[in-house]
DNA sequence: CCAGTGATCAGG
DNA sequence: CTGATCACTGGA
């Protein structure tokens, strides 16, 4: 019996991004190399940022040219250099003009977001992707029942404790 | 502990 | 334009 692996869509990457950092765990990163071949990698830690409410979200300065896109609808891929070196490969979750996204910290045995962006190969190219539709890379369901713990976000010192205290970190156990 | 590294954004 | 900051990692 062939497994099919089917695309996450529209319906999977609306939800809030707090649905979608739980739900995101276990399934298959896919992308397409330099030399066409099909890569694939199994999501193993995520975190998720939930609005212009939350203290620890890059939103919650509003709207610039950076977090536009945290601002579309859920299935396009947010992407940011960090201390001129990391970047950060991020997935738009929920409704339009409602911004989040799920930061991917680990895939497989890749566990921190800077590692996961250097295995990605990712860059600026990347920001504003649509998931649901780009031939280089996609997000594809996969059979599981994945267990996980909750943490407290990594990094997120400069909010406030009633944000920074959340345990919106995910992580597969074993 | 700390350095590396550069985009981004608020403030003049 | 300036300068502080940064959802990080790797090496003392």
């Amino acid at each position: 019996m062939l497994a099919v692996m089917i695309r996450l869509n529209s319906d999977f990457y609306t939800h809030d991004a707090l649905w979608v950092a739980r739900n995101l765990l276990g399934k298959t990163i896919v992308q397409i190399n330099n030399e066409g071949c099909e890569l694939h990698y199994r999501i193993t830690e995520t975190e998720a940022y939930l609005g212009e409410e939350d203290e620890a979200c890059h939103a919650n300065k509003g709207r610039t040219p950076r977090t536009e896109v945290m601002y579309a609808e859920g299935g396009k891929v947010y992407v940011y250099l960090i201390y001129g070196m990391y970047w950060m490969f991020n997935v738009v979750t929920g409704s339009f003009n409602h911004p989040e996204a799920v930061l991917i910290r680990g895939i497989d045995n890749i566990i921190g977001s800077g590692k996961v962006g250097r295995e990605l190969k990712i860059n600026k190219s990347f920001y504003g992707e649509d998931l649901l539709d780009s031939s280089r890379i996609w997000i594809e369901d996969t059979p599981t029942t994945e267990k996980f713990d909750a943490f407290p976000r990594v990094g997120v010192d400069y909010a406030g404790d009633n944000w920074k205290l959340k345990q919106w970190r995910f992580v597969s156990r074993s």
